[in-house]
DNA sequence: GATGAATGAGCATTCATTCAT
DNA sequence: CATGAATGAATGCTCATTCAT
């Protein structure tokens, strides 16, 4: 379980100072262009010294967005297991999205950049994302069904779309860009769910 | 014009299928994983003939992405230069993007990639980027001030959600997955366009 | 100090092997015509071990002349700040030429090879040698002065004849060809002194 | 005879404008830097079309060469069989040293700067080299015999001086640095006949 | 636990050379 | 005669990975 990652190091203190290196590193450089060099740097140890807590480079990639998936994955499984209206879980699950990505930036970001590699890099990290997209998509069928949600709209194709708004702030988010998680979120949440929304609802 | 391009042979047909070629290893691979050789190869020669075309490997990248942008950028000048109202106006700029990815899929789908390496990429690729983003950015702001679309929602904000729709199709198209480009434009077109419209005109 | 060579290892024992494996190849070969490869195969290693230890080829060329060169500029240094008749300085000037080439033959052999690339090895190499030659422009001009030595040369010109003399070794010298430094020394001193004194004293 | 050169090519108007590019351009760059690309278009053709004139890039270096070292040893043929003085034919053959040098510049640079390759660059443009050493070497040998020259040089090392006062200039000579030919060819004149002279005659 | 050192496979790029047209 | 196109071997450099100490 875990992959091939030494488990006795997993708990390890040392090890998740690395971890949260490598967040920061993959973030800033990409996966492929970061350097093991450059996490051992930021860690303060030699890149040779990594060795002893991972067998290869892939491992950091998983255990840097293992965790912060894993928790996301939790909450949704929470706001969909509600008696809640479909309207009020898709907010909440984009308010826990954006909430998501304020604690776990560098991680979450990291995750999105690499959907790219989904075939080169097994199921696991895949499938941490898999889960996250059918219970949005669980959200947005059942809202359709109850008719608060257009039923015009393919369940799939608007997935996506959500996913779209909010996971391509990887490329343009920045501290320093003018505009808190908070506000963001506000916004975005207005707009998906205007356009989700069945007319005579609105 | 054009970068390092050997311009005598930039005309050239065989460079065009260099440059296909490379648009469809890029796309496949990612920029920076793709080797020479990947390319090449596609193209039936030997890693050091493409020389004879370019100066080095970012030449290709620009090549490979500077007509689809040219031509969508004229697209959207034209679009945003009519009397149309800012709906009809986006409608058909979600159009023309729609139409971009299907006729440039992998030029396209690179580009987005490529957004990544901004900084590294100095300003040509990046500016052809900016630029299709005021365009859109206008027509969001007209939109408001002609109280069509929300006035709550910020232009520059809602420019970023509105890529995202349509961009990080990058991420998950995939000509088997069953929906054509046709469904995708209808679908997000109808999204989008509920999702900014102003309520009174619902 | 010392461009980017990577300092902590600068002072290390294998480092100094490779550069004086590097001295050796670039003495029989050339800075140019030498590859990675010869070198590493001289230490005993692989080209891209060398990697470890230097940042890039230059780095190499840097570090074998530097030495040297700056024993030699001390000397010089020392020669010229005595008291001594100029005649006495020049002798002992070129004779410190001759015991630098003596003790750093592939050295210095290497440091006049790449005289030729001045412009292209920018300020640092170029300017040791620089050095060099002011000094021993100081010492004839002192001469002039002083009528020792022959008011009708042109300084400039007599310094660059002077390092014709000896810098030309670098071409014929090898240790087989049956003259010692010493035998040199003493022919070439008296050469140039006769050359260059002023008549009235000889 | 003349190498693999194409033979009925080397008579050729168009292979003399080929060499003299080469000429050029092999001093600006040397040898090895230099491409045939560089030359070519120094000439206004393309770098595979030289093949219709040389066989190998070599060639040109030995066309470059061959003419004005040719000329020198002629020159110094007829200086050493006339019936002058050591001391008369030494400043002939000096003057003829210059002379060459202003005719053939470039032409004698590069041979100068590729003594180095001697063995690499088989028999050839070596024994011409070897073969001006030669006669000079006869005419100090001369001298010291007539007692012109000093008793207690040798007369191997005391051309290699003059070669190193003479053919340095490679290194340092620019048209723009203020001294002709002429007035060099004075200066070193003075320099080296006063320094072989006997002192019983000056 | 960590270091220092080395490995080896891979990659972009250069360039002399070839050759059909 | 010359061009355009391609070749292929070589080279500097990068980096994940290994491992003895």
């Amino acid at each position: 379980m875990g992959k091939n990652v030494k488990s006795t190091k997993k708990s390890n203190e040392k090890y998740m100072k690395i971890v949260d290196a490598a967040a920061k590193v993959f973030r800033e450089k990409g996966y492929k262009e970061a350097t093991l060099e450059d996490i051992a740097n930021e860690v303060g140890m030699l890149k040779g010294s990594l060795y002893y807590y991972i067998d290869k480079k892939e491992d950091l990639l998983y255990s840097v967005v293992e965790r912060p998936l894993n928790e996301m994955t939790e909450n949704l499984n929470k706001i969909i297991s509600t008696s809640d209206s479909p309207t009020l879980k898709l907010e909440k699950a984009l308010i826990n999205h954006i909430n998501g990505f304020e604690h776990y930036q560098s991680e979450l970001f990291v995750w999105i950049s690499i959907e790219w590699f989904k075939s080169e890099f097994g199921g696991e990290i895949a499938s941490l994302g898999d889960e996250i997209d059918r219970m949005f998509r669980k959200i947005i069928i059942e809202g359709i069904e109850k008719k608060e949600f257009r039923p015009d709209l393919d369940p799939k194709l608007i997935t996506f779309a959500i996913f779209g708004v909010f996971n391509y702030m990887q490329r343009w988010y920045s501290p320093n860009n003018g505009y808190t998680f908070q506000e963001i979120s506000v916004q975005f949440n207005k707009f998906v769910l205007q356009g989700i929304m069945n007319k005579v609802l609105l």
